[in-house]
DNA sequence: GAGATATGAATGAACG
DNA sequence: CGTTCATTCATATCTC
């Protein structure tokens, strides 16, 4: 009877796998080839079932999403420029980071040691001894404490507002601290500490302890 | 503290907004492009902040819910639908209430049901003595025998095509019926019963059995 | 004020 | 790739 198990599940990624694949989307590999697919599934794998269909979703959904947030964030600052009051308002979420949902520093290692994927990238070893900087553009603010001259960055989920132009990395970060695009090029400051360019929403970065060495990965 | 609670509200629309969101919706408009969308939300945002997501999420969730509730309320119909020969021409002011499957004939007026909510307008008693007629956008006709020049509609839940343009509607419908928008207003026809101007999309209408008295409700 | 419902938001999956 | 569908989560609202 009628056994036909619906049964029809669909995927639900774990925090682990999330979080693999917001630091590979972040790390710049925002459209993986078929290979790259089946690695970053199989280092998936080690922390519940998952197909390459799933990964290759998940990645056409971070594109479009991450898209048409810009779009729309685009069309309504447009718009924007009638009302001053209340600006920008509600809706939500911008986009992962879910901020003290039992999340833990960055970790990424863990399993699959052998054979980290991403060969053609910086990545690396040394991303758990980092901060994962995500800037928001800060569309959706509604709870916040936003002012002019500030932007909210995340940092692992965390919410803080900086500066939008120059700033001290040392003030805001602590002195032992760099700047890192997610590119892999650090953050041009000058020997003070100073960043001159801030930082652009949109854009990841992550913070660099200064004792690691960023040479060889 | 520093419990920066994110403190996430989500939009609560204002009852005006709702209603323009409605009217909107049901004028046919039930997949406002981007651009439309930010149209829409500057109209809403004179009662009350909104973002462009909330729209978009607004009308995804309407279109959602429109159908799910279609297909469900089909569903229910179609274990009705066993004996009775073809039809509504039955004033069927009767119900059978089908055994506790949680839905009856009618009724539109009960509970806070879906097409209504307008509260300002004469609505009436009659209305159970009366049948629904839905006139869906036919957006989603994946299953359905559409042809060009008619149009589906739904006569309490019960899928039927008719002419997009003018029809005699008691060839349709059957002589005692009259149409009679949601508005309250008859849909204007010849003494003949010929409806020269169709059903608009979107919009809902009542079959109105000749017997009963629309002036006093 | 706990449970049921309504609904805003999010997202995996898939279409065109 | 942009868009849409279906399902689920989370929270606001309603009811007893």
């Amino acid at each position: 009877m009628s056994s036909s198990e619906p049964e029809r599940t669909r995927w639900s990624p774990k925090p682990e796998q999330i979080l693999i694949l917001e630091s590979i989307f972040n790390s710049g590999m925002v459209n993986p080839t078929k290979t790259e697919t089946v690695k970053i599934r199989s280092l998936l794998e080690n922390y519940g079932p998952v197909g390459d269909a799933n990964v290759f979703y998940w990645f056409q959904n971070r594109r479009s999403r991450s898209r048409r947030r810009q779009r729309l964030m685009q069309a309504s600052m447009v718009s924007a420029s009638a009302n001053q009051s209340s600006a920008m308002t509600t809706a939500s979420s911008t986009d992962n980071s879910p901020a003290g949902s039992g999340f833990s520093p960055v970790l990424l290692n863990g399993a699959g040691e052998d054979d980290v994927l991403l060969t053609s990238r910086p990545w690396p070893s040394f991303l758990d001894s980092v901060q994962h900087v995500s800037c928001e553009p800060l569309l959706y603010n509604s709870t916040c404490h936003y002012q002019p001259g500030f932007m909210t960055i995340f940092i692992n989920g965390i919410p803080l507002d900086v500066p939008r132009g120059p700033f001290d990395v040392g003030d805001i970060f602590g002195p032992q601290f760099l700047l890192v695009h997610s590119s892999g090029e650090p953050v041009p400051m000058t020997e003070l500490g100073i960043v001159f360019q801030g930082l652009h929403a949109g854009e990841n970065y992550f913070l660099w302890h200064r004792g690691v060495d960023l040479g060889d990965v």
